[in-house]
DNA sequence: CTGTATTCTTGATATTATCAAAAGAACGCC
DNA sequence: GGCGTTCTTTTGATAATATCAAGAATACAG
């Protein structure tokens, strides 16, 4: 897939340097795929015999998504979790396991839904949760 | 608005015990108004003279929300916000300021969006965030 | 009024996120 | 390739949010 000089070139096209974190959380959200939250991205780059801290993945996050190429996944409150962002598209989450799915956006674009009737301020996104019981979570009940 | 007795009648209504803490709750969130934290609510009651523990009030919106009458928010990751369960309804959230703005649902209904395609779960509701620039925070840049 | 099941409270603890300052590394430049 | 500036990371402390368990208190039925 990405070589790991793929994702320096990635990581600078967007303005950021090439920091040895930068591209271990870039490479991890890449290759595991899912939304990941802050700790489970430490543990997938303990997972390779490399070493990051927390705070450094806050950084790291927080960084790669103020730069467009990660995004955080709106599914409620809690743990924040991040996701490479490819395409434009939505979640469902169970309420019984808490599995979250991603749901393809119809448009494919970040204001997919009609900005609100009689509204003041700018949309940029409308980002949709889907809610409700898994298909998994439904058999067994 | 609702006088104690009406909100202790509503929480029998829908199966619950019309206890201190949970008359409280309901009553702040309603007078109040707003999507409101845990700690906000505790410190609002505090304001009317009256004492509950925080972890009370986690325990009574749990159960306000398992009966349907309080909802939290899905306004992102963070501390959970909760608000009385009127009609159903979307949220704009501020990325500058972070505040939050309620967007009536064209439908009322809370599954609003039709189901995925080809998705094997069952969609009970879906929310909608709207997420950008309030027209307060889009003056002052 | 009394009994019982539910709910609240208390104190401890887990989890998630942020702050500030010093050590370290990336990249442009020569 | 080495140098220096600037941006990042790390470290350790701390804040904010949420949960657990067990005893005390209370709402409601009869």
């Amino acid at each position: 897939m990405a070589s790991p000089r793929d994702v320096r070139e990635r990581l600078r096209d967007v303005g950021l340097r090439a920091t040895r974190p930068r591209v271990l959380v870039y490479e991890v959200l890449r290759e595991a795929g899912g939304h990941r939250s802050v700790d489970e991205i430490v543990g997938l780059i303990r997972e390779r015999g490399q070493s990051v801290t927390r705070m450094s993945v806050y950084n790291v996050v927080s960084d790669l998504q103020a730069a467009g190429i990660v995004m955080c996944a709106d599914t409620g409150p809690g743990r924040a979790l991040y996701e490479v962002g490819e395409t434009w598209h939505h979640h469902f989450v169970c309420r019984v396991c808490g599995s979250i799915v991603d749901i393809p956006c119809v448009t494919g674009k970040k204001r997919c839904l009609d900005s609100p009737p009689a509204f003041g301020g700018t949309v940029e996104e409308a980002q949709v949760v889907f809610r409700g019981v898994c298909e998994t979570c439904a058999i067994e009940t």
